[in-house]
RNA sequence: GGGGCUGUAGCUCAGCUGGUUAGAGUGCCGGUCUGUCACACCGGAGGUCGCGGGUUCGAGCCCCGUCAGCCCCGCCA
């Protein structure tokens, strides 16, 4: 199948079944050994290195001078016969290390300058630094770790279109010359040549043109949406990224759900691992009691607990503030005796940079109780919470929107750093119930906290108006290991609600019809219930893969800064081109 | 928008309290070598210390600014 007119094999599929055949291989030369008399090269493509051996007894003098002078990743066509090793000249360490290529003739087809950064890399040797690693991409995508994620990561797209069309959806693709969203993150702008001063957004996702299909009847739709959105950027957040979109009819919270799972799990077959169905789940409000976030790492214990009646008692000055709204909680760390006066610190550093007050801490050895607040503690207090010998008591006091995310970090540096054996590799979990309004941070009103297009819950209709924060949403997060893989949710479809919520945004009815008129028409044109789901591709093959970074398993990654720096893109417009836009650019002002 | 770390040879890094000619490993170039697999050995070339300004008798090192990369906060419906 890999065969073509110049090649018969790829280098690394080479095996002990193909000795005596006669080969023909193209490649890149990873690295020359050069003995004099004999020349080795590990040739490299896709599929992994071999040794080519250049030497007397079946090269002519010629070709193993020629052999003496092929610099580092040269391209070229290789001919010979594949020779079994003998015994003691076997490499363990190559899967195709029982063989090599005895050469007659060599071809060099593709010159190469010395590479900037190095492709072949000696065990205990530094990458390049990333800057180099983005310029030189294209040398950088050629090192073997590299592949192989970007070879997985077709594998699982084509695994996620296969699970996907077996459960009978359609692969329907979106425009991505759209219009501009009122909320969420700032769009890229495309101006128009055709309409002076107008502007296309590129899509943050394609949200309203599926829930479009869905009032078109096509009942169940995916696309590996391309999605855009101008924010500041992470090392999990790019710019343009991928997304398994999701949208179907006629179903509830409970078949997107199973929708989603098959694919989750088609997804890490795929990489090796059985996942066990149903993913666990937890409403919103126990995520953020037990572990402070709505992303919960489920592989590890720890759980937050509320400790106010407890401690109160005890007269601690740190917990005085403990009063209306405020909670005193904190996580008794089985095993935290371990941790040292500095990683504590360390730790209490963690809980003030993410907004608490401090970290009160009481560590017990023995009859020994130490720790900022050790001395208000005595064995029983401690017992109550369910602190033991060799254990460290952490706690905070605020209200739980401060003491839930410091909390939340807190619990997940004492993990990285006990590194305690996890209960299990691939933790997943549902996160359901979210609230449909989230304070605003200034001002304290509730704000919708996802998409204008998200269904209250039924139960919840009543309280809309009266107690906002109370009203759930029937919107719903996948979790792995800790990582929001996806959202989703169950949308309106009822106009008038549609309406209600926009007009909750602040939007005027002129407003909503000319930003929303085509969806609202829509959905009073027959809308059938509907529901869907997006899963961030990328990020979910960052941790298939375990990369560092979004930027290894992407094959042209922008800079945290938006740029991308093998092309050098953004770069400016020439006056023409900006002229025939439209568009007129104004430098910056401090 | 704010904060932190980093920037010295092609690459990875060291460079003391500010002091003579800025070093190492690797790569590169030349040489020896017929079983290596990060081959080994001998020799050589290679520097805008990110950039601009300042302090100083003297700056890779101190100060100010700036650029780039990475990480964090804000932001990311």
């Amino acid at each position: 199948m890999t065969q073509t007119t110049l090649r018969t094999h790829r280098c690394g599929a080479l095996r002990k079944e193909h000795v005596g055949q006669r080969v023909r291989l193209g490649g890149w030369v990873h690295r020359r050994r050069d003995l004099g008399g004999i020349v080795f090269l590990d040739l490299r493509d896709r599929d992994g290195l071999v040794q080519v051996a250049v030497g007397p007894g079946w090269a002519s003098p010629d070709l193993v001078t020629r052999a003496q002078t092929v610099g580092p990743e040269t391209v070229l066509l290789v001919e010979g016969e594949v020779v079994a090793r003998p015994p003691a000249m076997r490499n363990a360490e190559l899967a195709t290390g029982d063989v090599e290529v005895h050469a007659t003739s060599l071809r060099v087809v593709g010159p190469a300058e010395t590479p900037a950064i190095p492709v072949a890399r000696g065990k205990g040797e530094e990458l390049a630094a990333e800057e180099l690693r983005l310029k030189y991409r294209h040398l950088d995508l050629r090192r073997p770790e590299l592949q192989a994620n970007l070879i997985l990561r077709h594998r699982l797209l084509q695994r996620a279109r296969r699970a996907l069309s077996e459960l009978d959806f359609l692969e329907i693709e979106t425009p991505n010359l759209t219009k501009p969203t009122p909320e969420g993150a700032r769009d890229y702008l495309v101006p128009s040549r055709v309409h002076p001063g107008e502007f296309y957004a590129l899509p943050q996702s394609p949200q309203i043109y599926k829930q479009l299909l869905m009032v078109s009847g096509f009942d169940r739709y995916f696309q590996i949406a391309r999605c855009f959105r101008d924010e500041d950027l992470r090392y999990d957040r790019q710019p343009e990224f991928s997304q398994i979109d999701i949208e179907a009819s006629f179903v509830g919270q409970e078949d997107v759900l199973g929708f989603v799972e098959t694919v989750l799990v088609a997804l890490w077959d795929e990489a090796g691992h059985t996942i066990a169905r149903p993913f666990p789940r937890l409403t919103w409000r126990e995520a953020m009691e037990r572990y402070g976030t709505d992303k919960p790492d489920l592989r590890f214990d720890f759980p937050i607990t509320d400790w106010t009646a407890q401690v109160q008692p005890l007269g601690v000055p740190f917990f005085q503030g403990a009063t209306n709204g405020s909670r005193v909680r904190g996580i008794a760390v089985r095993g935290g005796g371990t941790l040292s006066r500095k990683d504590v610190d360390q730790l209490a550093e963690t809980a003030k940079t993410h907004g608490a007050p401090g970290l009160a801490w009481v560590k017990r050895q023995g009859e020994q109780l130490s720790g900022s607040v050790g001395k208000h503690f005595n064995a029983a207090a401690l017992g109550q919470i369910g602190v033991g010998d060799g254990d460290v008591a952490l706690m905070t006091v605020g209200p739980d929107r401060v003491t839930s995310p410091a909390l939340d970090k807190v619990r997940r540096e004492v993990i990285r750093r006990l590194a305690p054996q996890p209960k299990l590799a691939h933790a997943f979990c549902w996160v359901v119930d979210f609230p449909l309004f989230e304070p605003d941070p200034e001002t304290g009103k509730p704000v919708f906290a996802h998409h204008p297009f998200t269904s209250p819950h039924p139960e919840d209709l009543g309280k809309l108006d009266s107690d906002p924060f109370a009203c759930r949403a029937l919107h719903y997060d996948a979790v792995y290991n800790g990582n929001e893989l996806g959202s989703g949710s169950i949308r309106i479809t009822d106009p008038a609600i549609q309406r209600k919520v926009f007009a909750h945004l602040g939007l005027s009815p002129a407003d909503i019809d000319a930003r929303f008129g085509f969806l609202l028409t829509a959905l009073a044109a027959g809308a059938p219930p509907h529901g869907g789901f997006a899963v961030g591709f990328d990020r979910t093959v960052m941790l298939i893969v375990g990369a560092a970074s979004m930027r290894d398993v992407i094959a042209f990654p922008k800079t945290t800064a938006a740029r991308a720096l093998f092309e050098g893109a953004p770069a400016p417009a020439r006056p023409e081109d900006l002229a025939a836009l439209h568009i007129k650019a104004v430098p910056p002002h401090e």
